[in-house]
DNA sequence: CTGAAAGCGCTAACAA
DNA sequence: TTGTTAGCGCTTTCAG
């Protein structure tokens, strides 16, 4: 608890000088800088962090806005949580996780006087209203996730357009011509307008036009049962389907049992191919869900790295980076890169 | 951005008096109470949480610590952390979840300057270093867990003893006497001496040795692999078990799989049941797994609870709160209390 | 190279 | 009931 007018009384030197070693904001002798350190290990000084946020605006500190509603925190968020903090400590960052009303209504005490210095935002909508309050907050941020126009907008977020065309067109070199997928439908939640499932849907409608091929949606209600159901509905439209895609994790066992019990062996009749997934949990079925692996990991760092770029005004332009899933196929035993 | 001076002078009273009416800390008249509110709405004043700490030394703000390192998210975790997060709203705090170092060594500069007024520690081993670096930073805490001791410390956490015990005790009364439990082995990473791992496996011990039956414990490797080898493992030392307890989510799949390999129907022949689990974990399996719910949001609540009691000086005795898990049957479509 | 001093925006005695 | 004012602990000109 020492403060550093302690410490400078200790050391013989006024406490701007110790705030300049300290921060190492001016040159000072060495001797002086040895008086000071030595002072500052012998009364453990810790230094104020709300008082230098308060003299200097600034806390080093940025928060990941989680909605506190509706949600769930899968593997690839956690994924996205761990490497923007990691990445966010290299830089001389704290990154802490702060649940947010996905209305955003509660973000302006959190953000005014200062007490962090941007913002990361993630599960975005289409229309998500959070950018709207901290654009006129006038708060760095910086996006996972895209609305429906973010041009103007800093981002990162798996390109889930490739994405989709990717799983498809792979699926389509194996000879499969007879497409499903299985969406979750947010419609109604506190999550409506999720941008990424609304992504995939709209691009794999285009490419399976464009590619003449057949093509069954279906959405599925919670797990394993709401898999079942999807997996009967599925058969039900297109009887041939040979090849699904997967758009909600927690469904997959249910998928495949309901696939067993209809009698497609899975994958020698049918195909299963899970989107934006973690590896992790594709791990847990067997065997291992084919899997387009979302590089959370990767996207952590970047939003960090963008963020804190704008913080110290390093950055010239926003920061648009895109990146899609790879494949992690059930019988490769490959790790992702 | 407006300040508190900035209402005052536009409400033509004093700053004290704006901090009395944002703070409610005195009394001051209706009339000029109105003043100031307009005059605050009219100049959006929001408050600066940075300068209010400073010179109050509080910040409304209470750290959850979640270690940086070999971690998973559990759906469980996620449950301690938006309950106690929405427990901590409702009386008047911020919950942040905090990423430090499992061995406590960033958490000082956490927690000096008073950036944070208390701290929830969660996942805690055994013997957690972290209490130490915290009991002698001198800020208040809380554990969601427990160590080897923790008479002294404030906790809440499951029973996991009560929960083993009533586990054992419920397949007893269906007619099991040959059980099996799969662990996972934490020793020799950052996890190691995780409590609830070392609390269930002494607690399946003493219960399966004072009731003579018979009790193999097994411990799986990651994921659905991991959970298949331990079903072999498993039959392999007792060919006759009948039940299993399972400590284990990512290799809840496999165990299945391994089982129904291995020609054992669940449950006709093997009763498998999963410790300290959650709905929606238990619900991705088809059948359902049958699962002892752990108590996540009742258990993050009361952490809260506990917290900010010891904040408030509202609490005068220690909490020290065990709730078991409830049993939740695959059978059973009721949802869990 | 180091020190003096004026804040940062707000809280909380103490006065009036 | 409201105002005055002295801090909270640190940063940052500006002098020296």
């Amino acid at each position: 608890m020492a403060t550093m007018q302690q410490v400078a009384d200790r050391a013989g030197v006024s406490i701007a000088t110790v705030s300049f070693v300290v921060n190492g904001t001016k040159y000072v002798t060495p001797a002086t800088t040895d008086r000071v350190r030595a002072a500052m290990r012998e009364l453990k000084f810790r230094g104020n962090v709300v008082a230098r946020a308060l003299a200097s605006r600034r806390t080093r500190i940025i928060a990941l806005l989680f909605p506190t509603t509706g949600n769930r925190f899968s593997p690839t968020t956690s994924e996205f949580f761990m490497s923007a903090a990691e990445r966010a400590s290299e830089r001389g960052h704290h990154l802490v996780l702060w649940p947010v009303d996905p209305a955003g209504d509660d973000l302006d005490d959190l953000v005014s006087g200062g007490l962090v210095d941007g913002v990361i935002l993630m599960e975005v909508r289409m229309d998500d209203p959070r950018v709207a309050v901290l654009t006129d907050l006038e708060v760095p941020f910086t996006l996972i996730g895209r609305t429906r126009d973010s041009r103007g907008l800093p981002f990162v977020d798996i390109d889930f357009e490739t994405t989709t065309v990717d799983s498809i067109d792979h699926l389509c070199s194996l000879g499969h011509r007879r497409f499903g997928i299985v969406l979750e439908d947010l419609e109604g939640t506190p999550m409506s307008g999720y941008a990424p499932h609304l992504r995939v849907e709209s691009t794999f409608r285009a490419a399976i036009a464009e590619r003449r091929l057949a093509g069954t949606v279906v959405y599925a209600g919670p797990g394993s049962e709401g898999g079942r159901a999807a997996a009967e509905e599925l058969l039900a439209a297109d009887p041939d389907v040979t090849a699904v895609l997967l758009m909600k994790d927690d469904s997959a066992g249910g998928l495949l049992v309901g696939l067993f019990d209809a009698g497609r062996r899975v994958p020698a009749d049918v195909s299963v191919l899970s989107l934006a997934s973690s590896a992790a949990n594709a791990d847990q079925h067997f065997p291992r869900l084919s899997t387009m692996v979302a590089p959370g990991r990767e996207l952590g760092r970047r939003a960090a790295d963008a963020l804190i770029d704008q913080l110290d005004g390093a950055s010239t332009e926003l920061p648009h980076f895109l990146l899609p899933c790879t494949l992690r196929s059930a019988d490769s035993t490959a790790p992702a890169p």
